[in-house]
Formats: C-alpha cells, sequence, structure tokens
DNA sequence: TGATCGATGCTCT
DNA sequence: GAGCATCGATCAA
C-alpha cells in the first residue's frame, strides 16, 4: 500500500456495469509498490470486453479456464494475461460476478517513478524534460505492464487491498471529454469488432491512439 | 509519417 | 498446430 493517496478505491467502486465502470477508470490513478520503488500513472486509455456477448473476449466461450478464471471471479481484481510470446497486459475485472467481463487498460500518464519505468522499458537515455520520451513509456497495454512491473505474479490481485492498487485522486473526467471507437487489433472478432467499446481521454497525448 | 514484418511462447482447438 | 486484446525496427517516401 502507498500513503500518496491514502486508501485506494474500495471494491464497491467495481459493482457497476461494465461500460459505467470504463468511463469510471478514465482519470483514476494505477499504483505498483514495489521493492525498486512506488511507479504510478493516470489511466487515459480502455476497452471493455463483455463475456459471451463479445466474440473478441477471452470469456467468450462462457467456460472459464485455468487462464481466465479471474474473469469470471468477483470484480476489482487484476486479470493479466502473456500475449504474443513476450508480452503482459492488465485487466480489471467488472461486475457482474460470473459474467467473464473486464476492462484492459490501454493506457496510462505516468505520474510516479518515471526513471524507474524508464529503466524497466529499456530506455537508457530516458529524458524526463522530453515530453515525447515521456509518452512513450506507458502508451501501450504491454509497455504500461512492463513499466509498472506487472506480469503473471500479480494474475487475480486484488487492486482494493494489494501493492497494486486503484486511486481516485481528482474529480471523474466528464462524459464530454471522452472519446470512443472501435477497439484495436480485433478485426478477427466479426460483428463485435465494429463494437466502440474502445475508451479514451480526447486529446490526451498518452493515449496509444488519438 | 506510415506501412510492413519478425520476434516469441502460451492458450485453446 | 494455428492464432494472438503487441511492440519496435526497418524501409519507403
Amino acid at each position: 500500500m502507498n500513503s500518496l493517496w491514502g486508501q485506494p478505491l474500495p471494491q464497491s467502486f467495481y459493482e457497476k456495469d461494465t461500460e459505467d465502470l470504463a468511463y469510471a477508470l478514465l482519470g483514476v490513478v494505477l499504483a505498483h509498490q514495489t521493492p525498486e520503488g512506488l511507479t504510478a500513472g493516470r489511466i487515459v486509455e480502455v476497452e471493455m470486453y463483455r463475456g459471451s456477448l463479445d466474440r473478441a473476449a477471452h470469456s467468450y466461450s462462457g467456460v472459464a479456464t485455468k487462464r481466465t478464471r479471474v474473469m469470471f471471479g468477483p470484480p476489482g481484481h487484476a486479470y493479466v494475461y502473456f500475449i504474443y510470446g513476450m508480452h503482459y497486459c492488465l485487466n480489471v475485472v467488472s461486475a457482474p460476478e460470473g459474467k467473464g467481463e473486464a476492462i484492459l487498460v490501454r493506457a496510462l500518464e505516468p505520474l510516479v517513478g518515471l526513471d524507474i519505468m524508464a529503466r524497466r522499458r529499456n530506455m537508457a537515455l530516458f529524458n524526463p524534460s522530453f515530453s515525447k520520451d515521456s509518452q512513450r513509456l506507458t502508451n501501450g497495454p504491454a509497455k504500461l505492464a512492463q513499466a509498472l512491473g506487472i506480469n503473471s505474479r500479480q494474475y487475480g490481485w486484488p487492486l482494493f487491498e494489494s501493492p497494486l492498487s486503484l486511486h481516485q485522486i481528482e474529480d471523474p473526467v466528464s462524459k464530454t471529454k471522452i472519446a470512443r471507437g472501435p477497439r484495436i487489433n480485433v478485426s478477427y472478432a466479426k460483428e463485435a469488432a465494429d463494437f466502440d467499446w474502445r475508451f479514451w481521454i480526447r486529446d490526451n497525448p498518452f493515449v496509444s491512439r488519438g
């Protein structure tokens, strides 16, 4: 737990419809306390995945497997998966329990521990005063996982009581400042490929694709 | 600035 | 055995 922002958001925060939670997550701080130090960033882009409604979701079959087990569990837990042989991605499990719905965190605006993030990302020449470099730290789901030190060890962690936590440090982002559109790299998912289930803070330079 | 493509290994069929 | 909720290097313009 870290003392910078006090208590993390309680489990009740996650007990809402998945689309409402996707909106609510924008502007929230994701923090990870490790022996290396604290790294944290503001969520600026997410995608939602909706179980058996959604051909693109890992939980589409409706059957919990070893990989997807936490997606079907109670909300507020971390669903971390391994992809393309080398990358990890972080999802926030949402309600209702049993549906297999979750929200992929696609981009952060880095706030704390940028030096640690740069080291983990092998950006040796990182210069915090050069904004183009700081944008490259966390503007993609696998990038932010690497920058925050997230991998299979964090699978299933409760985000309301673990070293990986979410914090509300500002008023919720107004819907008028939020853009939405189709998700990235799900063209195989037939009708679900066209769903506007990606949400991002409009004009924010840290999103993966504006 | 944008398109293309290889790396790399787990998951599910 | 095929495919993948990605990234970064490379090449063309």
